[in-house]
DNA sequence: CCTACCGATCGGTAGG
DNA sequence: CCTACCGATCGGTAGG
């Protein structure tokens, strides 16, 4: 007979969501869950079909975390080049500003499962795919209004972008180099530069 | 009483290399590597100190690996610009040239430790600071000998040289975009041209 | 390099 | 949401 408290599954989702930052998807096990949500192993359990399941349910909370810190912002910036800066500043250091002790589980997770098959594996690609086609949206509205060279290929602007995250990710996070902040805003600035229209 | 065969370390570094690069650094067990390689637990284990061993002496074989199959033949190509390109274009994908079932070792264990403190991390770093050096340098040879313009900043160019890596093993290993390798030469291709010297 | 263990932890189940 | 389990696997040890 379950007596659950109304905001025991956010605490379950909020908890594992840190967990999940810090030690990516296998560092999540439903005994530490338990742990720093303070029940029993099978009480967490009994919120979930299966580890798997947990796992994709914290993914899907790792999205849904990303609209007030990311999307929002960057959606109170003009429309074109503006909103499309907007993105990547807000991008760039997402975790720290949601309040996450760890890193991205996005990024993590896509190193964490390149050769592992499964549900929880196609819920990252999603969130992946998503994005990038969310960055695609930004960069086509900014060719339509000329602040982008309308020669340019977006989907491969949208793999350099890509690109200086992850660097910005490794070189902020895992080498701790205090330059990190610096060399992403400067490489993606210099990308964006040779992205604008190249007449007058 | 040991009766090591002769080639039963390189026989766990094999295997052990292959395991590392398809599951990361925790899937990496006593149990799995024994049963790859086909004896006991206990047998491995008397090859190591513990597990934090194992995973060390990975790394470090994972480093050697390299050499053959990136570092070799860069270095047949000409001083400069011409060898840093080598480089980059041995480093895309090495890991499949290299006989190996997964992605790379390095890249994924700077994911999974961002938060990891402990000779494991600190092994990773001092190969992925290696790695960037060695980087640095063909650069450095690139300006003295004016095929990149004197006036960047090197590791601006080696920050950024690692995102294309990074966004490359992402979009091939893990999102399979069969445009990944074109992608990622292009990148290359426009980084490059614009750290060319300025003047005619 | 083996057998035979150890306590801890894993995902998951039974039953309430 | 709990107690009380299950078999499997973890890193590691004893002793040969």
């Amino acid at each position: 007979m379950p007596k659950p408290h109304p905001n025991t599954s956010e605490r379950l989702l909020h908890e594992g969501l840190r967990l999940l930052s810090q030690q990516g998807l296998r560092g999540v096990t439903l005994g530490k869950l338990a742990e720093h949500v303070g029940m029993s192993k099978s009480g967490v359990f009994a919120h979930f079909r299966s580890i798997e399941d947990v796992q994709i349910a914290l993914l899907e909370h790792t999205a849904q975390s990303v609209a007030p810190v990311i999307i929002e912002p960057a959606l109170r910036a003009s429309e074109g080049l503006p909103r499309l800066e907007a993105f990547m500043h807000a991008w760039f250091g997402w975790t720290a500003r949601a309040g996450l002790p760890g890193g991205c589980p996005v990024a993590a997770a896509m190193f964490e499962l390149d050769d592992v098959e499964g549900p929880v594996r196609e819920k990252v690609l999603e969130l992946e795919v998503g994005w990038r086609k969310l960055l695609r949206l930004q960069i086509d509205d900014a060719m339509r209004l000329g602040h982008l060279d309308s020669g340019l290929d977006p989907d491969q602007l949208v793999f350099e972008l890509c690109g200086i995250y992850l660097c910005h990710h490794v070189s902020l996070r895992f080498v701790r180099d205090p330059s990190a902040d610096t060399r992403a805003q400067r490489a993606l600035a210099s990308l964006i530069e040779r992205s604008r229209p190249a007449r007058s």
